[in-house]
DNA sequence: GGTCATAGGTTCGATCTCCGTAGTTACTTA
DNA sequence: TAAGTAACTACGGAGATCGAACCTATGACC
């Protein structure tokens, strides 16, 4: 079961947005932190530390001043695209259906 | 930015692998018991709930002796496998790269 | 020299989630 | 009566995440 060893990393509050956000653009810590509203700043530095030591992220300090922080994809990060392509896809279909908030309470029955 | 709808659903531990066992055919609590060697039963409790509740899973109790429940993927389940197979696409590809456990610590310089 | 603004974080306590182990309920078989 | 099977639930503690405030460094302005 092959899935297991992206659990640590992938089954992360936050991750599928900031890999959309990545794919989509956003390279600068505030960048994220405006894409993705409401993420608490220190769970964003912690993804992006976790990433970035998975090696999906790399970091680099430009020397403008002041100086910022630039998180840009590797390779095996852009690799990562399809994952949050099917997701999307998945989401965008959902709504398509109608489900919104609150699925139709399917009913159990105690036994 | 349509992936966070999915958020809640998929960012959570154990949730790639009871998609996978659910893919591969598992079907009862005990069966994923033991594919998700690991996963605490309350844990397991609690998902199954939530990917019923997403109209992503359907129980039904079987009217067998003893009696017992069996999970299955509902047709929205089933439109999750692309997501599963590009995670499991990506962890392979990683393998193959070479990409065991510890990365080896991208030093990052201090200002 | 003092004050702002910008950029990229860190720190802290409160809360939520998850873990490991044990126990429960209902039924059946020996 | 005892043991087995299936599907959970209960519980205390560990770990992850949260919101809000604070910190450091640089340069621009006054």
């Amino acid at each position: 079961m092959e899935v297991r060893r992206a659990a640590d990393l992938l089954e992360r509050r936050w991750l599928l947005s900031i890999l959309y956000a990545s794919l989509a653009g956003a390279e600068r810590f505030n960048e994220f932190l405006q894409a993705l509203e409401g993420i608490p700043p220190g769970t964003l530095a912690q993804r992006l530390r976790q990433l970035e030591r998975a090696g999906v992220l790399e970091r680099r300090t430009v020397p403008a001043s002041p100086p910022f922080a630039e998180y840009r994809l590797t390779s095996a990060g852009r690799e990562l695209a399809p994952v949050v392509e099917a997701v999307q896809r998945w989401t965008g279909r959902r709504a398509a259906a109608g489900v919104e908030k609150g699925p139709p309470s399917p009913k159990r029955p105690s036994p």
